[in-house]
Order: C-alpha cells, then sequence, then structure tokens
DNA sequence: AGCTGCGTGCGAATCGGTTCGATGACGCGG
DNA sequence: CCGCGTCATCGAACCGATTCGCACGCAGCT
C-alpha cells in the first residue's frame, strides 16, 4: 500500500496521486474522485519516513523531560501534556528524551540524526550544555527556564521573582513582619537551578524593601519533608506568621504538620505562593496563589513553531507573570 | 554531512562507510579509522528517515496515552517515564499520543503512517476500538490492561481484583465486619474501565466469601471527592471499620477527614489497598498497600519488542499481582 | 602458468515519497 | 490552417541511507 499501488490501481502515475493528496498542482475532479476512492478502500497514508526524507522535514518535535529518577512534579507534568495536544492540534508529533545527564544517547541521537524539526527542552539549568549542543547544531529549539545569558535564545518562563515578590507583598500589606520561603531542595538551590534562585532573589528583595525578616528554607519535593521543614520552622522561628512557598510537592506534609500543631489557616498564620491550580484548589482551605498557567506548552509550541519558520527573526521570550489568585490561606497578620 | 560527504572526504564509496558502521562486512582497520577520523570530525550520524525508508523499521515506539484533559494519576505519570527509560536503554524513541476519543487524527497518523515498529496503549477500556485498529493494521501492540477478550491480545496489567480480594481477607483476619470500597469515579465505572470494574468483583468476591458487609462508593479523582467521600461514608454507614481503595487521588482528602472527624488511624479505622508506593509512603501513618510495581513500563516495552521480533508468537500476558507492603494503617478491627 | 579463494572496495538498485520539466490534447484567435 | 496558451498528466531525478552482486588484487596451491 505504497503510492505507487495507488497509482496503479487508479490507473494514474505516482506524481499524479501526489499532486492529487497535496493539490499543488490542479488534478481534474474526475481522476482526483478515482484516486480518492482507491485511497479511502485500501486505507492509504503516505509512509512518514520517505516524506520526511524527501521533504527535509519530520513533522515532528523534541521534548526533552527530565528522567523519571527524579520525579516530575505536577507542574511539569501538566506541562508535558499541553505541550503534545498543542502540538497534536496543529498535526504534529511529539518525540520524548529522558535526559538529565550531560551527554545522553537518546539526546544526541534527536538532535543529530534529524528526527526532529525543533526542540522543547525542560528544566534546564543556569548552565546547560545540552543548550549549546543545540545551538551548535542549528536545530531550532525553546527553552522553558532561561539559562544564565538569556538574550541568545528562545524561552518561555514563569516570573518567579516577581510573583514570590508579590507574594511577600501581599503578607507585607496584611501586617506580617517575618516570612519564610519555603524552597525545593538543597540539591536544585546549590546546582543553581533557576527558579530556586529566581524564587529566593525576589523573596530577599521584596522582604529587604518592606523591612520584614526572610526566613529561608530548603525542601525536598515531598510531603514527608514539607512537614518536618513546617515543624522545624515552627520550632526554630516561632514568630514567622507568613509562609511563601514554590514547592508544591511540600504542600500535603505542611497542611499535615499544621493541623497536627492545632494551627488554624489562615488566623494564625497565612500561605501563599506559585503552585499549580490543582494543588491550590485541593488545599484546605483553598491556597492564595499564583497558578502557574497551563497554556505555557501551548506558547512554547507556538514561539518553536515560529523559530522553524524564520529561523533568523531574533528569539523571542515569554515571561508569565500570572495575577495571583486570591482564595482563603491569607488574612491579617495574627495580633500578638 | 550525509553519507556521501563521509565518503568523499575518507576517500572511500558510500557504501564502503556504509560498512564500516555497521559492521555487516569486513573493512580494512586502516580505511575504517580513516573514516571514522571523518565521522568523529563532522559529529555525523545517519539520517533517521532515510534509515527508516530502507530498512522499514523507525526505531520508535509509539505510546498512546490518556488526553491532558482526563488528569493522569500518578500510577500513570510513572508508567509513561519508565517506559520512556526502557526504551531509552535499548536506543530506542518513544512518540507520544494523546488519544482518548476512538477516532484521533494523531493516532490514525502515528499507526497508518509507519511512524513507529510497536505501539504501547494506555489506559484502555473493556471495549476499546483502537485495539481494533491495531488489530486490522497488523502493528504489533500491547495494551495496559485489558479488553473484554484478552487472549487474542499482549497485555500487562495489575490483577487488581486478586489484591482488592487480598486486602479485604487481610481486614476479614483482622476482626473488621463492615468494609468499604474507595473506588474510581463513577463515570469510570459505568464506561466500563476495567481496574475499577475488577477491583468491585474482587472486594464483592472477597467480601461475600468471608461473610462481611461491604459497601462500594465511587469517588471522583481529587483530593476534595475523597473528603466528602470519607464525610458520607462516616454518616451513612458508621459501623464501617475497614476502607480499601484504589484510588490514590482521593487520598489526601480521606486523610483531611478523617483527621477533622478526630479518626485515629488504624485504631479507630483500618485503611489499605492498591496505590503508587510513592503516595503510600507519604501518608500518615504510612500506607499498607500493594505497591503498583514501577518495572511495568520496563515489562511492556519487553513485550513489545518481542512482539515486534516474533509477531507470530502466541501472545503473552503479565499479571502482576505485587505483595501487600504492611506498613503502618491496618490493626485489629475496635472493639465496640 | 593457471585456478581458486579471500580480503576489500565499488557501483547500482532500492525504499516511498515529492517535484521539476516535458509532453500531448484541446480550444481559440488571427 | 497555424501558432499559442492552458490544462492534465507523465517520466525521471532526487532525498540519504542499506545491501547485493561484482570486480580487482594478491596469495597459495597444483
Amino acid at each position: 500500500m505504497n503510492i505507487g499501488e495507488i497509482a496503479r490501481r487508479a490507473g494514474v502515475s505516482r506524481s499524479t496521486v501526489s499532486y492529487a493528496l497535496s493539490g499543488k498542482r490542479a488534478v481534474s475532479e474526475e481522476t482526483r474522485r478515482r484516486i480518492q476512492a482507491v485511497i479511502d478502500e485500501l486505507g492509504y497514508r503516505p509512509n512518514a519516513a520517505a516524506r520526511a526524507l524527501k521533504e527535509g522535514r519530520t513533522r515532528t518535535l523534541g521534548l526533552v523531560i527530565p528522567p523519571a529518577s527524579l520525579r516530575l512534579t505536577d507542574m511539569q507534568l501538566g506541562f508535558v501534556a499541553s505541550v503534545v495536544e498543542a502540538a497534536a492540534r496543529v498535526d504534529l508529533d511529539v518525540l520524548l528524551s529522558p535526559s538529565g545527564g550531560d551527554h545522553d544517547r537518546s539526546f544526541e541521537r534527536m538532535i543529530s540524526g534529524r528526527r526532529v524539526d525543533g526542540v522543547i527542552l525542560m528544566e534546564i539549568r543556569l548552565e546547560d550544555e545540552r543548550v549549546d549542543r543545540l545551538q551548535q547544531t542549528g536545530l531550532p529549539f525553546v527553552t522553558i527556564g532561561h539559562t544564565a545569558n538569556p538574550h541568545g535564545t528562545c524561552w518561555v518562563d514563569v516570573d518567579y521573582a516577581t510573583l514570590i515578590s508579590r507574594c511577600v507583598h501581599h503578607l507585607a500589606d496584611l501586617g506580617h513582619r517575618q516570612v519564610a520561603l519555603v524552597n525545593r531542595s538543597a540539591e536544585l538551590v546549590a546546582s543553581g537551578y533557576g527558579p530556586a534562585q529566581r524564587a529566593l532573589s525576589g523573596f530577599t528583595e521584596a522582604t529587604d524593601q518592606r523591612g520584614i525578616t526572610g526566613v529561608h528554607l530548603c525542601c525536598a519535593d515531598e510531603a514527608s519533608a514539607g512537614q518536618s521543614c513546617m515543624e522545624r520552622l515552627r520550632d526554630e522561628h516561632p514568630a514567622v506568621t507568613g509562609i511563601v512557598t514554590i514547592n508544591e510537592a511540600a504542600l500535603p506534609g505542611i497542611h499535615r504538620a499544621l493541623e497536627q500543631a492545632r494551627v488554624v489557616v489562615p488566623r494564625d498564620l497565612s500561605i501563599t505562593g506559585v503552585v499549580a491550580r490543582h494543588w491550590a484548589e485541593d488545599f484546605r482551605p483553598p491556597l492564595t496563589a499564583a497558578d502557574v498557567p497551563m497554556e505555557m506548552g501551548t506558547q512554547a509550541v507556538e514561539l518553536l513553531l515560529e523559530r522553524i519558520s524564520t529561523p533568523d527573526a531574533p528569539p523571542r521570550h515569554l515571561l508569565f507573570t500570572p495575577p495571583i489568585s486570591l482564595r482563603a490561606t491569607t488574612g491579617p497578620a495574627p495580633v500578638r
């Protein structure tokens, strides 16, 4: 069931079938119908490899995800899903490559075997070899998050610094004088993980600006870590009345710790931060937070398509600063 | 930088380069080194499309995932990750297709455009058009979960019936006389979703066998649903002392409801079920449960590779019945 | 010397599409 | 009646690999 077979059965040449399908040249209504009939009967679809070979493009996007060993957060997961769906909407397929390491076979295969027309790179570090590698090859790519020198590349990101800063201001407006930032794991922060670093810088900037006390805590991406982190905080910094976080995986643990300590939110303690909407809504009471927008994946795909069609255009960036949704976990600082 | 370029620079013919690379014919050590030097210098890798066209195989596996709209559970997510990694280990790429619907463009593209050598199908229903479609085309495939007539196809699955039954027996052994099953959402159950149905049948079988009372509850895959579900249960069936669940997303809600009702686990109520290890360990106290094994993805890939190499072998199945890990949420029924 | 066999390497065909240039039929105006 | 433009179609080249058959050179053996 190749194009030659269709041509034979329809009594035309292969090129005519091709033109009938693509519409790039006129084909008489009569023969078009005959060809279409044969195609429908045999359920023919052009061979993707042959087409890719001739056209020089694969109609496939590459998505580089963190390896499974590092568990994906809900945010990342939602991102993968939205990329795949956005790609499907424009008839593109998505090829996955798990790659945290620097020199990964699957990553190399993808980019130097011309298996994809462009790449979306998740979870990049401030210094990232994969970005250099992609720039060498000239393959169009978009990163989620940005590297140390963000101007040469095309990316979408969440403006953690601004958002966390806004959260702090929100708490300060409510009268809180001592707030804590529950960040991602100490390893991530140490390794120069962008979101963690920018969250921290936004946090310190805002606390300085408002002249309030800020406590910085690293916390592994697990419920149990969240719990012990919170217990430690209550123990060592009992005067803290406001919490800001970007660590959604720690939220259930934070909740548990507060519940057990009989702390009432937001009467005794306010909580806010940047988390996927689903986590915010599942919190009790619902969490006041900047919801990470689901359309980031869609936007990344759009940016990448732009880059593929006009590779010489100056790289564009998209920095998301979603509004903070007021729900029910922040309130006036308790009078002491 | 195609094979011809390499050949020219190394002063040999294209076929010699190909043989040097594949090793399918002898090439003198001398020329092999010259060729390798050029390849290393230019960073050449064979064009995947050309190779796929000639060889008739793409070295790519298709993975059909549920659409993003239905949020993926942690179990499913872990499965995707393990499939991708298992495939990467044997130098295969994974192409994603989000497809819940029956007639999906992306699904069709994948299977009839010869973009993949085989397909792994997640979240299948008892009657599933996609399975029929795959059988028509003759493309090798493995399903996660099985259809109504499981014998013709190749699949891996979790033996929910047996596991849930074991959970019930475990509770019965501890003296519980009234137990409840917290199942997945009512829609899923109604639509003939295998795991939900088999969990239910295992549950009723075991309760009948032990002559104890069983309450069946459907619950949406959300923390809030888990909470209200639990409140309803305590309200309508106060005598229930044991809970069995396959709904991991509901666990945080269940926990919250019990916490608020000041129910102490396992003193007042025992909980067990089938959930991903991560959820079990994050529960407080740690959940006694059958941990869904992470190697399911690996096994699915292995099965698929087998099927690709020997398509005529009788289809094999793998039914996982992982042991129940005794943790801390089950105990003797409270004396009344 | 002639035949065989082996180690190497080359040329050409092939996979299944797309696309360019050419061809033939046909209608129309001069 | 001839020349020209248009429409529909065809044939052949091409994309970049793999692979088969064949040829060349050299050594070993009779």
